[in-house]
DNA sequence: GGTCGATATAAATAATTATGCAAATAATCC
DNA sequence: GGATTATTTGCATAATTATTTATATCGACC
């Protein structure tokens, strides 16, 4: 089954996520006006800003940030952060579909739907759609991995999530 | 004192010098086509190349070649190249973009991107795009001379003609 | 309230990576 | 050739970063 995981969820959270949102915040606004060599030197200024972790949980987060480590011209390192870590317009609640075996991701974009497959799947899951999906939808175009879904009019994004929930979704994991 | 600094000079050296230069190319072919999360995994791959360092060279080499280290989504981290790091100049117009050798035309109708290739160009560019332009780009879809686009939500045509100028216009660096 | 499951964190430690230094090797200049 | 000056490298170790383990905290549910 796909499950709405947009990033509303986030607002609801507690405390301690929100503390731990608001650090991921505060680190993220750090690396991108200064120039950080070492965890220990993001450590302390994190640390004249009230938040006191330790260096464990830095590593941790930076992690989670996708934040790499690279060697700058001057023999010195930098710790950037990956450049698409602008918010991405998550269109709708679709992103659990990623769970799917063959299925990578299902997005919209006007009345269009882009699904992306494993490279190669494209083609075979696009017959699917056509055949179980008569009715939402009017045709497919399949790339190597990805296909372009041309629902009918009137059909909603929900329409077709839940279309694809039915036929496509894994009963669990 | 000043050194010969050029790219030249290289071609002139001693064997050893032979010897690094060809290392570094090794290694970057090897984290060019491989997932490397440490370098004692490149280590041991480099051993079974004939190239025979230590970690010590290794990190030296890694340095020099600006590779950094990014954590991925799966939880494990990757060595990678500083392909895309590089400043692109950015001019507006498509028609910095066209004059590229295997682009020939870009085009917009709607919410969609045609762009028109030279014949039998279109995967190999539309892979490229794909993989460069994951936040402006929802997908692609490829024939022979020509790719269709979608461009995420919220995207707009000179959202798109920067970024294609970005990844593909060719540099006067 | 009490219990369960999930998440977050720190402390300690393991694992990994960077570097000072010395030796070896190569280039340059008589 | 030999003397001199750079460059490369390995060894040992320092420095840094990641992870294991144990607790603590929060929310959901009864």
């Amino acid at each position: 089954m796909f499950y709405a995981l947009n990033n509303n969820y986030l607002e609801l959270k507690n405390n301690k996520m929100k503390n731990k949102r608001n650090r991921l915040q505060v680190i993220s606004e750090i690396l991108r006006s200064n120039v950080i060599g070492s965890q220990d030197e993001l450590l302390k200024i994190l640390n004249e800003r009230q938040c006191d972790v330790t260096q464990a949980t830095l590593s941790r987060d930076l992690k989670l940030l996708k934040v790499a480590k690279t060697p700058l011209s001057n023999g010195t390192y930098k710790y950037v952060l990956p450049s698409y870590n602008k918010p991405m317009p998550t269109t709708s609640s679709s992103n659990a579909i990623v769970s799917m075996g063959a299925i990578l991701n299902i997005d919209f974009s006007g009345q269009l739907v882009v699904v992306k497959t494993k490279p190669g799947y494209a083609s075979a899951i696009a017959w699917d759609i056509d055949n179980k999906a008569n009715y939402e939808v009017l045709g497919t175009i399949a790339g190597d991995d990805t296909i372009l879904v041309i629902p009918r009019e009137g059909i909603t994004r929900e329409d077709i999530l839940q279309m694809m929930n039915q036929n496509f979704a894994e009963s669990q994991n």
